[in-house]
DNA sequence: AACATTTGCATAGCGTGCTATGCAAGTATA
DNA sequence: TATACTTGCATAGCACGCTATGCAAATGTT
């Protein structure tokens, strides 16, 4: 059998992604933030002072994927890193005034973003995607099987 | 009340899909073919002698995405682009006998990843992940309210 | 026919993701 | 203590997505 992308769940969620993606980034850029900067931020809001390590154990992506959106957060002046006391390799990454201004704005695009997405979708719908992305992503996360 | 990343549709999508990604970068790796390729491969396997411009009509990418992703392949031996007798400006592409005996291997793999992906969820909930990921889609791509 | 617009494609520049490497600093072990 | 391993981070190089531009060819308008 031919295999059709229309019901391929790989990419449905690759399309699906790409478009959140969009839609958040359009939302964030009046505040002059990255989709994955504002992620790398949700994370310094609850709690600053983490060192690059400390975040990639709370973010699904890569060390050097971590240190190059540290590296543009920093460029745009959302991020100080000082050398770290106890560890001389650490940095300790605290945000800046700008950056802690726009907790409630940024928050507010990104739940407006969400919103939108699943405004087609009733609330049991809602409950049920995400239930099952939930599950996929259990399912591909490695470290399950080695 | 603050914004939870795992509750959070969007993240979750972007997560997900990276998963899917990286699963079938895997599998197509040993064929020689990256997953965006893979999918513009999928409609030349249907109908070959396409221009870019008909291949933009059928996948989810901007032109630029598209041109970029036609040159690899093009370096990597798997198309042939001739200038088209009716629209000099377009090229016609051509499979290579190459991405031709391709075809069963790489949607095998693509079966297969998918089938990995799914595989902890029943049949009703992989068809109902499936619908609610073409109604997100169908939500948010754009053109609706223009 | 002359000019303006549209269309097909390429390119530049960037964000975000990845793997692979390298290095310095910390830790453990002989 | 000297040596080996591990850990924290940076960097190089690539795939793939995007927007913005530019250009040549096609089309439409006057």
């Amino acid at each position: 059998m031919a295999f059709s992308k229309n019901t391929s769940a790989g990419y449905l969620a690759n399309h699906m992604a790409r478009l959140f993606a969009a839609g958040l980034q359009k939302r964030l850029q009046p505040l002059g933030i990255a989709p994955a900067q504002f992620m790398v931020l949700l994370e310094l809001w609850h709690e600053d002072g983490l060192t690059q390590r400390a975040l990639l154990g709370r973010l699904d992506v890569e060390q050097a994927t971590m240190a190059n959106t540290l590296a543009r957060m920093h460029r745009d002046g959302l991020i100080t890193r000082a050398p770290s006391q106890i560890d001389k390799r650490a940095r300790v990454i605290h945000l800046t005034a700008k950056a802690r201004a726009l907790q409630g704005p940024a928050q507010m695009a990104a739940k407006a973003q969400n919103a939108a997405a699943l405004s087609g979708l009733s609330d049991a719908e809602r409950a049920q995607l995400i239930k099952l992305m939930h599950q996929v992503i259990a399912t591909l996360k490695p470290g399950k099987f080695t």
